[in-house]
DNA sequence: TTTTGTTCCGAACATACGTACTCATTTCCT
DNA sequence: AGGAAATGAGTACGTATGTTCGGAACAAAA
């Protein structure tokens, strides 16, 4: 079998994961999104290649027709997804994360979730919040925070934002325009933050909120 | 788990089938075909009650989006815990919990949960939000509550009450002191609510909030 | 009988999704 | 460098597929 394109590897390990997370394989729209790809015609380019690779099969016509040929997939039976909790997340202190390929040995615990909290999410990870401060994102003392790498962050995500000039941390809904970020509250009652976007840094996307009462 | 109509069973039966054959689940019409259903809206109508009974789990709106949920031996020895989603919860509607013994066919779906957010309570079930009325209790549109039955909440529990009068149901920390129960928001810049404890009616007791975004 | 609830039907609707087509952009080969 | 091949982007189209809705058939309860 033919190496394959860094593309092609993207897609075959996102086919991979998805199925896993959800026991159904995905579509061509779920991996365009999934790996960021700007057309849906260059996932089905990039699939016809890997079928031809002899790494997946493909029904025509048939929706989520795909079928992995590699049997790693049956080997994954769990379908627990294991996710670090790599530290503490509060005001006024920075989050300090460490790249992926050392989390197993940084993080303080490890927490497993259920398939349905984590959908095709990549490298995600938990923060235990501490204090009050995420209050108006609706985000207790206690919580646990599930958050996702992300570089650029999409109008309406709610993010990790640092403000760097404070040094502090806090959890809004991301809003750009014209070089202008607004941080928006979940809370709508409370005030929205507007700042220039070279004083944010964003650290990454909430992908969920668990509270354990 | 109640036991299934003959037509139930046969389009479970086939839907493991099918899996075993393909890789991917069928869509509502393979079913239709295999199981020589005259309509679509039977299927449909089957698969829902498949769900609500736990047998499966289906994604809105995604074509071949079925999950089935038996566990089959292998994924058992984690003892995750299936927990019965009743309904919704809103302000401005009772909630209406039926007893225990009726969950599994008044639910509407099921969720499977880790352990160590159930910990060892017992009946718990889940409630989804809608709507922005209990943002004060740092509850979001949206996210699922995990409630347990209980009749004599503790000082300092967050509760779901329900006040007779206004038939309104908040979620609350719960104090009582000389028969006056005060409902103490949890972000504490909002006002406490002191009723007359005659006037109050707790619905249970809320053990985790889980928001997925 | 009437009523009520469950199951089933057929058709219509809305959209999720695979595929095709044209035109850029990059990579590769001589 | 220059042209061919490979890859990517954007868009549009057709159909596969989930969902909804009014009503029929049937059985159990009142």
């Amino acid at each position: 079998m033919k190496k394959l394109s860094p593309r092609q590897q993207s897609i075959f390990d996102f086919i991979a994961q998805f199925i896993q997370n959800h026991q159904y394989p995905p579509s061509v729209r779920d991996i365009q999104n999934g790996c960021n790809i700007s057309s849906t015609s260059v996932v089905d380019y990039n699939l016809r290649i890997l079928q031809r690779e002899g790494y997946l099969r493909r029904e025509a016509e048939v929706s989520r027709g795909i079928e992995l040929l590699q049997e790693t997939s049956l080997s994954q039976n769990r379908n627990y997804i294991n996710v670090p909790v790599l530290g503490n997340i509060a005001a006024g202190e920075p989050l300090g994360i460490p790249p992926s390929e050392t989390w197993h040995s940084n993080s303080i615990d490890n927490v497993e979730l259920p398939p349905f909290l984590i959908q095709d999410k990549k490298e995600v990870f938990a923060l235990r919040v501490k204090g009050e401060s995420m209050i108006d994102a609706l985000v207790a003392d206690g919580d646990l925070v599930l958050m996702e790498p992300i570089d650029n962050p999409n109008n309406g995500d709610m993010v990790a934002a640092m403000l760097k000039d404070k040094e502090e941390v806090t959890l809004k809904h991301f809003y750009i325009q014209d070089g202008t970020v607004t941080l928006q509250p979940a809370n709508s009652s409370m005030e929205a933050i507007k700042v220039p976007a070279e004083n944010i840094s964003v650290q990454g996307r909430v992908v969920g909120v668990i509270r354990s009462i």
